[in-house]
RNA sequence: CGGGGUGUAGCGCAGUCUGGUAGCGCAUUCGCUUUGGGAGCGAAGGGUCGGAGGUUCGAAUCCUCUCACCCCGACCA
């Protein structure tokens, strides 16, 4: 990508209304702009990250083999008066009346949609268990958004819904899950500690929150000082096969949301406790029948009797995570991508636009790294050094080629590297091999 | 929903108390000089001062109403 024909709207002075440091980065960095309160419009910067995310929730939910499908924003309110929801949702609830005087909604969540679209089109325990998601914007009409992404009104959320015959299969598909959230949050460079949490309006008999630290974060936390290390990195995890012990090791320690937070098992942790802010990145719920038996959702069992499907839900705030990531990874010069979420993977920054033999550097530069099929963002303005240098690292560009004519005339040009600051003079071959590693 | 605050050029702000030609920095456009960590000089463009009423010879400034946005708290991916 050519800087000089992209749209990055970048800002030197920060906009008041943003008081925390993802909100202020990502309007600095021409990621976002705000519409209203609470709602915002995704520029191409911000649009990779969060396609990038999404991709990678997507992938791992793939990968536990939940299907993906693709369900409305708007929903009929006679969907939500079956389950009997539409009372009790409020005024978080954004609510529509069509020009047939139908009563409409913008969903905030999609448990009624799936589990009738569920019942109405499976008979036979055979056909279980089954995991459906979708990746849908949500509307809820929070009394007070905040903190630019992280509390919107309007917000990417992956929701997936998992069938199941009885307690016990409904329990392993909530394990898959379980370990599939913990996966996804590594690959997005995320440390997310599971939490036993309330069931709150959606109900069920068992919860876990995910929540990563961050100064930041909206809730206050407790839990072992064991959490902090604890990895499933390198880990070849066999999802067919018995996760029990997995979600085991990852919940018989002390973790706990304030809400939920206990003095006593405090008190015997002594130095192993560890308190800290948290930021809730997904939620995951075992339900049992509390949607499907209003909603019908029954299929025969092998006595050919009619179950009540046992049912469970799994959300991923996936435009949350952009701003929760920024959170957990900047400096006081921009953002600090990790790997997989990375805008770009390499910049190229011409020092001396306009110079014959500076541009066709970079040029080579530049299409060289193309035809390695690296994202790759060249700042080829006509700006000033200093400038290029405080957009690279605003936006942050992992590894920028830095290329003048200075250095060309003794053959090297400088790489630098976002996260470690490091920067040193190379032979353009040995920056290209350095990146390519 | 309770409490607090802010709306003046694209962004950051001063001016409001004490009414009298709407300003500063950055950004933008043009010119010259510069060019390796957000350049210098000169010139130019850009405003219904959030909106509606009112008081006054005269309102960004005073009064009334209203809208939007932000922060703290209670609730939530």
């Amino acid at each position: 990508m050519r800087l000089s024909r992209y749209f990055l709207p970048t800002l030197k002075d920060t906009p008041s209304e943003a008081q925390i440091a993802s909100h202020r980065l990502m309007l600095r960095a021409g990621m976002i702009r705000q519409s209203s309160s609470g709602v915002y419009s995704w520029l191409p910067l911000g649009l990779r990250v969060l396609k990038k995310i999404e991709n990678i929730v997507r992938e791992e939910q793939n990968a536990i083999g939940c299907h993906e499908v693709l369900m409305p924003t708007i929903q009929p309110a006679d969907l939500w008066q079956k389950s009997g929801r539409y009372d009790d949702y409020g005024p978080e609830m954004l609510r529509i009346v069509d020009r047939h005087q139908r009563d409409m909604l913008y969903g905030p969540t999609n448990e009624e949609q799936i589990t009738e679209i569920f019942a109405g089109s499976v008979r036979s325990y055979r056909e279980l268990p089954q995991m459906l998601y979708h990746i849908q914007w949500k509307f809820r009409d929070e009394v007070r958004p905040r903190f630019g992404v992280m509390r919107g009104r309007e917000f990417l959320m992956k929701d997936a819904y998992s069938f199941d015959i009885d307690k016990e299969s409904a329990r392993r598909s909530y394990n898959k899950m379980f370990v599939s959230y913990l996966k996804t949050y590594e690959r997005l460079g995320l440390k997310a500690i599971p939490m036993a949490a309330n069931t709150g309006p959606i109900g069920g008999d068992m919860s876990h929150e995910f929540l990563i630290l961050a100064e930041t974060g909206e809730s206050e936390i407790a839990c072992h000082r064991d959490f902090i290390e604890m990895s499933l990195v390198n880990e070849d995890i066999d999802f067919e096969g018995d996760l029990k012990p997995i979600v085991d090791r990852f919940t018989t320690k002390y973790a706990a949301t304030d809400e939920m937070r206990n003095p006593e098992a405090e008190k015997v942790l002594g130095d192993d406790l560890v308190t800290a802010r948290g930021i809730e990145v997904g939620h995951i719920f075992n339900f049992g029948t509390k949607y499907s038996k209003p909603m019908g959702a029954s299929v025969a069992g092998p006595d050919g009797k009619d179950v009540d499907v046992e049912m469970g839900s799994y959300g991923i705030g996936v435009s949350r995570l952009v701003g929760g990531i920024i959170e957990s990874s900047h400096d006081e010069n921009g953002i600090i991508w990790p790997d997989s979420v990375s805008p770009f993977e390499v910049g190229v920054i011409n020092l001396k636009a306009g110079d014959a033999d500076c541009d066709k550097a970079c040029d080579d530069t530049y299409n060289t790294l193309l035809e390695q099929g690296k994202d790759v963002i060249y700042d080829d303005r006509d700006a000033r050094a200093g400038a290029k240098f405080a957009d690279a690292d605003l936006i942050g560009v992992p590894w920028q080629i830095i290329l003048g004519p200075r250095g060309l005339k003794n053959g090297v040009v400088e790489l630098k590297n976002r996260k470690s600051g490091e920067r040193e003079e190379l032979s353009l071959e040995s920056a290209l091999s350095k990146i390519s590693k």
